[in-house]
DNA sequence: TAGGCGATGGTCT
DNA sequence: GACCATCGCCTAC
């Protein structure tokens, strides 16, 4: 389950595709619903969903889950036990579930990906929003979006 | 709980 | 050659 997550636009100093057009950015302009996969500091994958219209280079970062299926191959990918250490930060989230740099622009509604709405219990939980993490541009910008008192959040959501 | 720091490699200037 | 949308391990308190 999704806790947290960042947003990011064209127009913001912090995007990748706020420098435009490159062969890196190119899937941030592509069709929405499609992933935008990057390495970060040249060890982790990052996982973005691409969203609005093709041409506006939008996304999402998916900074951290709550484990609910899987959790034992989550674990073996991790090489660790505790569930608060699976998935907490944009880097653990994509080697828990296996996602890799080959699932770069591959479409979020076709298999291996399989993402569902919120179910019962979820429907009403509170959304707080705060700056994003690990930038240097816009941090005033509160686009980063945390489950209210979710245990599972890569970092606690100040204040 | 917070801060320092090395590993690591693609992208861009 | 600089800059990172990070992680894990270490210290200090």
């Amino acid at each position: 389950m999704i806790v947290e997550a960042e947003s990011y636009e064209r127009d913001d100093p912090a995007c990748h595709a706020h420098v435009g057009l490159t062969e890196r950015t190119a899937p941030l302009f592509g069709p929405p619903g499609h992933a935008y996969v990057y390495r970060s500091y040249g060890v982790h994958a990052c996982l973005n969903f691409v969203c609005e219209p093709e041409g506006s280079a939008a996304a999402v970062l998916i900074r951290a889950l709550e484990p609910r299926w899987g959790v034992g191959e989550m674990r073996r990918r991790r090489e660790r036990e505790g569930k608060r250490e699976l998935c907490s930060g944009p880097g653990k989230l994509t080697e828990a579930l296996g996602i890799g740099l080959a699932m770069n622009r591959a479409p979020l509604d076709e298999a291996p990906f399989d993402l569902r709405g919120r179910e019962n219990g979820w429907r009403d939980v509170g959304v707080e929003s705060c700056p994003r993490i690990g930038i240097t541009r816009a941090t005033e910008l509160p686009w980063r979006f945390c489950a209210t008192d979710s245990e599972y959040l890569s970092r606690p959501v100040p204040g």
